[in-house]
DNA sequence: ATTTTCAGAGCAAACGGTTGCGCAAGAAAC
DNA sequence: GTTTCTTGCGCAACCGTTTGCTCTGAAAAT
């Protein structure tokens, strides 16, 4: 509870002298400085966050939504990875980070936007939430610095995922193996399934190959449930698919169960694949075959063009960056050529 | 950036008045309240975090310690089911979660504790780190109110799964299935180990069931390659295990692998359990028997204690609250009775 | 008519730190 | 010996809010 005032009366010099003294700054005398260090250290003196951020209006926070509704944000391996990656990167350059407060339940809650301007952060990373909320937009169209990952605002920094290219690369790499009835079991409309279905069809597109619109069926993200349905759905069709490609991993997972539970054996009897790259299903066997986003990279990325944007917004480019994820081949496709 | 004085000079009121008036204060007037009210919408006004807080000396911000050091944090299935619901339990009562630098690369890095005053969070968690490290002995001993989870301090309190009860009830199910030779890989050496292993024991002595030393062996938790080589050595003893316990549902999967990578069959061949009751793990057939820890309460009751020891420190009992898992019967242990 | 009560509003200090500017004194230049 | 630099430090305003106390005028009580 020091506070300068405490070290300059010890010391018999001034606040500022203390203030500059402790902050480096080169017109105290190193005999001063270190008088007041040594001061500071005995009083146990700690500097005081918002009298600092009141005076410079620098906070060096950077606000973080993450919606968690339905528990979708922390526990949700995507994002985890990138968060985490995140957090590191700008706490290496001494930013701290604080979520957005997404309770509905306060009776006088701010707005997302109302609660970056009462903290004062410096900038916001916005990633797995419902975009098209209108508190997200009124918060993407503010002055505040923001970054967003997975979605694409109007003249915004967005790291992406590039979700294209990899879907076309799984699909690819399907009809390599001479699958031709690939079916697509994706997730729920956004920014991320279109450009999924985009990169699915382009590789199809590309080798003539013709998907029935009942190949393409919608559900959940995340969601074994919806999954299983749709895969026991899928194996009764008169024409059923040799492949099945998942939104994620983890709904995989629902997907295979089904299958097998119809008696039929992965991947003899039919290819499934996921989308993600998470550690504990890439952990079984037989391994599924998948993308595996760079979690690492994205959430470094954003990081460091928000840490530029905040620290020199002039000079820094308002872009999208793609981050590529990568093939990781199992053991789920078979090669049927 | 709107501020009161703003306000006070569109209303012709004093600055006192606006700030009473937008707290509510019971001085001022209704009238001159909604005038107050109007003219802050008017400018957009923003209250001040920074200002307010160096004012009253209360933040409304809880600081979280979860270290990332190989990215065990956030993206740990089970410490990230706890803070997720930490937070929202706390957002619910208008706290707002700051995540303390644990950057190792900062040049003038802080201590925790440090940071902790710098910010001046009313509170802190702590979980899932080093307990021993001294300077989580000096946040954990200094005046601001804490919560651990999983870990006991000295007269501080702690939010504790009960993994003696947790392991000694999946022991004796497997006991109660006919094992005697149960094996138990373990994880390395902290609290929560200690509680397993001896919850362990606690069920063998019961049934008078003696392992032999050969079959407790210790490895790292979350690390698929470390119980695949332990259920391996394990599997090669000439008196085998016929079920095998271990650290978590994730390195499980390590153990199976080695399992099935020697043509042996689970449950048939070996039985197997795991520890957390991981989302994905729980989803693969057959079903891994688990210990399901309840990270929902786990991180609801430590918000709620921790903010009763920030709002009523004298009235708030210093105890350590254990949270009992269930056992999730999946199909990984075979009945040899 | 005088005193008491009270609602409604303002004064001013305080929270802890930062920083542009000014000033003094000694050193260097003339 | 005067002028010019340079170094080291203090002055004082300011950031935006909060809050105990004071003040005023009008209503209520006497």
């Amino acid at each position: 509870m020091a506070s300068l005032k405490d070290i300059s009366r010890q010391c018999g010099v001034s606040v500022a002298t203390v203030s500059k003294a402790l902050n480096n700054h080169t017109d105290i005398s190193e005999e001063t400085r270190e008088r007041v260090r040594k001061a500071a250290k005995e009083l146990g003196y700690s500097p005081n966050f918002s009298a600092r951020a009141l005076k410079t209006n620098k906070t060096h926070g950077i606000g973080v939504l993450f919606v968690d509704e339905a528990r979708s944000g922390l526990t949700h391996d995507y994002f985890a990875g990138v968060l985490d990656s995140f957090k590191s990167t700008v706490e290496d350059k001494g930013y701290d980070i604080t979520f957005i407060n997404c309770s509905k339940k306060q009776p006088n809650r701010m707005t997302f936007l109302e609660h970056v301007r009462y903290h004062g952060f410096d900038g916001v990373v916005i990633a797995c939430i419902d975009f098209n909320a209108p508190e997200v937009a009124e918060l993407v169209q503010s002055e505040i610095p923001v970054v967003t990952i997975d979605h694409l605002f109007n003249n915004k920094i967005a790291i992406m995922s590039d979700n294209i290219t990899g879907m076309t690369e799984l699909t690819q790499y399907c009809i390599s193996k001479g699958h031709k009835k690939i079916a697509y079991v994706h997730g729920e409309p956004s920014t991320v399934t279109t450009a999924r279905l985009t990169g699915f069809y382009r590789a199809t597109d590309k080798k003539g190959i013709t998907i029935p619109d009942e190949y393409v069926v919608e559900t959940k993200y995340r969601d074994t449930k919806g999954t299983y349905e749709e895969t026991l759905n899928l194996l009764k069709l008169k024409d059923r698919p040799t492949c099945i490609l998942y939104p994620d991993d983890f709904s995989a997972l629902g997907g295979m169960n089904a299958i097998r539970e119809m008696g039929l054996k992965i991947p003899e009897d039919i290819s499934v694949a996921g989308y993600d790259g998470i550690n504990a299903v890439s952990n079984l066997e037989p391994q599924l075959t998948t993308i595996v986003q760079a979690t690492d990279q994205i959430g470094e990325r954003a990081a460091k063009k928000l840490i530029s944007l905040i620290e020199k917004p002039k000079t820094t480019i308002i872009e999208q960056v793609v981050i590529p994820g990568h093939l990781r081949e199992g053991k789920t496709i078979a090669d049927i050529n």
